[in-house]
DNA sequence: TATTTTTATATCAAATAGATATATATCTTC
DNA sequence: GAAGATATATATCTATTTGATATAAAAATA
C-alpha cells in the first residue's frame, strides 16, 4: 500500500491561507509549522503541479518585465472538499521521533561522563532556543489582528510544541542531575 | 554534503548488545528504542555487509541443517572505535518531528469543533497507550538483572519518552478544553 | 557602488519508509 | 494430530523524503 501523501494536504491547506507561491509555502512551513512539519522545494514544487493537473488548483503564470516568471497558485471548491475530507479522516498511528542525543545516551556506556554531561548542555540550549522561536511566533500570532479565523488553531499547535519542548527541558535537567 | 549516516551507528551501537543477526536488531530498536528510533530491513541488511567491507564488523555464516543459513555479527575493535568517534562528536541540530494531528489541527477552522475533538480523543488514547509500552519497557529493564551497564542510560532515555509523551497527554487535556 | 539578503523556481543524489517475497520453526487451538 | 497463527530470518523494491545545488534577479544594506 501507499504511504499517505501529507505533502499534498499540507500544501492544500496552506493554500487556503496567504502563501500563494512555492516560495512563500516554503517560507511559512520553515517559520510558522517549524514545530510540526517540514517541507523541501523537492517535494512543493512537483506537487503543486500535481495540484493543478488534478484540478485541485489553479495557476496564474505572471511574466513581468525583466523578472522571471512568478507562479502564484490558488485552490479550486474541489482542493477545498479533498481537504475537508482528509482532516476529518481518523487519525493514523503515532510515528516514531527520531532524536540523535538520545541514540548516542543509549549508548553512553562507551563514553566518560563528563562528555556525555556536555553534550546534554548543548542539547538543553538548543532547547530552550526553539522554546524562545515558538514564544516568538505566539506573540506574532497575538499581535497580528487579522487571521482571527486561523488564529485559536495556530496558537494550539503552538502549545503543543511549547509543552513537549519544556518537557524536554526538565528531561535535561533531571539526566543531567542523575549523571553526575 | 553527504547527510550523517546513522544507521551505521544505530548498528554498531546494537552490535555491543547482544543483537547478533539483522533480525535481533530490527526488533530491537522496534521493541526498546521506539521511543525515539525505527528503522527498516532495507537499511539492515545492507549497512550489515557494509560493516563488514569497512571491517567494522565481522560475520559468522552459521548454516544449521535445513534451516535456512543465519548471520550472526560482531563489533571488531575498529567498529568500537568509529562507535566511540561518533558518540563523542557534538550533537547536531534539532530535527523537526512531523506530526499529522497538528497539520491537521492547523487548518482546523475547515472542520466543525465536534470532529476535531473526537480527533483529539483519538490521539489522547494513543498517547496513554503509548506512555503504558513505555512503562512495561521500564518495568522490563528494571527487573532483568544482566546488562548492569547499559540498564542505567535505557532508563534516562525512556524517561524522556515518558515526560514528553505525559506533556503531550496534558496538551491534548488542555486542547479539549480551550475548543469546547 | 558593492555586497548581501530575499524572492523565486527547478532538479538531483542519497537516504529512508513501508511493503512484499520467501522459507522454516514453533506455538496454539480445534 | 492437523490447521492455522506467530516468530525467526534474510532480501529486495518502489515511492517518498531529505538535503544540497544551480540559477537569476530584486531589494536592502553597507
Amino acid at each position: 500500500m501507499a504511504k499517505e501523501n501529507y505533502t499534498q494536504y499540507a500544501l492544500l491547506g496552506l493554500l487556503t491561507t496567504d502563501c500563494r507561491t512555492g516560495y512563500a509555502i516554503k517560507r511559512m512551513i520553515d517559520n510558522s509549522l517549524n514545530h510540526f512539519w517540514k517541507i523541501s522545494y523537492g517535494q512543493i514544487y512537483p506537487m503543486l503541479k500535481l495540484l493543478v493537473e488534478k484540478g485541485y488548483a489553479t495557476v496564474e503564470d505572471l511574466a513581468q518585465d525583466g523578472k522571471p516568471d512568478k507562479k502564484e497558485y490558488s485552490i479550486t471548491p474541489k482542493g477545498e472538499q479533498v481537504l475537508k475530507d482528509w482532516i476529518k479522516q481518523p487519525i493514523s498511528d503515532l510515528p516514531v521521533e527520531k532524536n540523535e542525543v538520545l541514540l548516542k545516551l543509549f549508548f553512553g556506556r562507551h563514553q566518560d561522563t563528563v562528555t556525555t554531561l556536555h553534550q546534554l548542555d548543548a542539547y538543553k540550549e538548543k532547547l530552550i532556543q526553539r522554546r524562545e522561536t515558538y514564544e516568538n511566533i505566539r506573540r506574532m500570532i497575538e499581535t497580528q489582528s487579522h487571521d482571527k479565523k486561523d488564529a485559536p488553531f495556530w496558537l494550539l499547535t503552538l502549545d503543543y510544541g511549547l509543552r513537549t519542548t519544556q518537557a524536554a527541558i526538565d528531561w535535561c535537567t533531571a539526566a543531567k542531575k542523575t549523571l553526575s
